[in-house]
DNA sequence: ACAAATTATAGCACAAGTGCTATAATAATT
DNA sequence: AATTATTATAGCACTTGTGCTATAATTTGT
């Protein structure tokens, strides 16, 4: 058998969902006048993740985004405050 | 140096915020009457994916829960309608 | 222009999310 | 009760998120 069966295994990286979040994430932290260190620190999340999220290098997990809301002292709801337009990426 | 320092890797599973996601997902889904399986189907989510999450078990990324929104032709918004309490689990 | 603060990158180790597949457990229907 | 549909578990392989640490790049303030 074959070592490079090109398993097409369907990855999850929502381009435009992502880029919507870190941009309503960095609306939210200059809003508050905070910076990503101050946000790292009271989150209890890496300023490295922050920074990651902000720039859309990963898929951060939801438990990273409750606890950067409840550090911005937002709901969950308000985070996640945008429209999903296209159907994800094929 | 010792091999065990006890490293104490704070690692982040938002039991309180995922009870809620899970809860929420569960609401949507049998307001709209559809099934695990056809979830999965729709949103291109592994069905064992979705129990998983229904179930909190894991710990899902925001692309999976993008994905299920657009399945559930719903906002991200509404997925994340809950507040959250406690102050994460320390 | 310089210094300081803020943001962005990078690499490593480790934990965990996800797909895939199969099976068990439970609920619903007849 | 028996069948069927739905939900929940389980294990493996692979990918990736996260913490940690350090450094580079950029922005802000003087």
């Amino acid at each position: 058998m074959k070592k490079d069966e090109t398993k097409s295994r369907k990855l999850i990286f929502d381009q435009e969902g992502l880029e919507s979040l870190a941009k309503r994430l960095k609306e939210i932290r200059s809003e508050k006048g905070i910076s990503q260190e101050e946000l790292a620190y009271r989150s209890e999340i890496t300023l490295s993740q922050i920074a990651r999220i902000e720039t859309i290098k990963i898929n951060p997990t939801v438990s990273t985004i409750f606890k950067i809301a409840r550090a911005l002292n937002v709901t969950p709801s308000e985070i996640f405050n945008f429209e999903l337009n296209s159907v994800s990426n094929e």
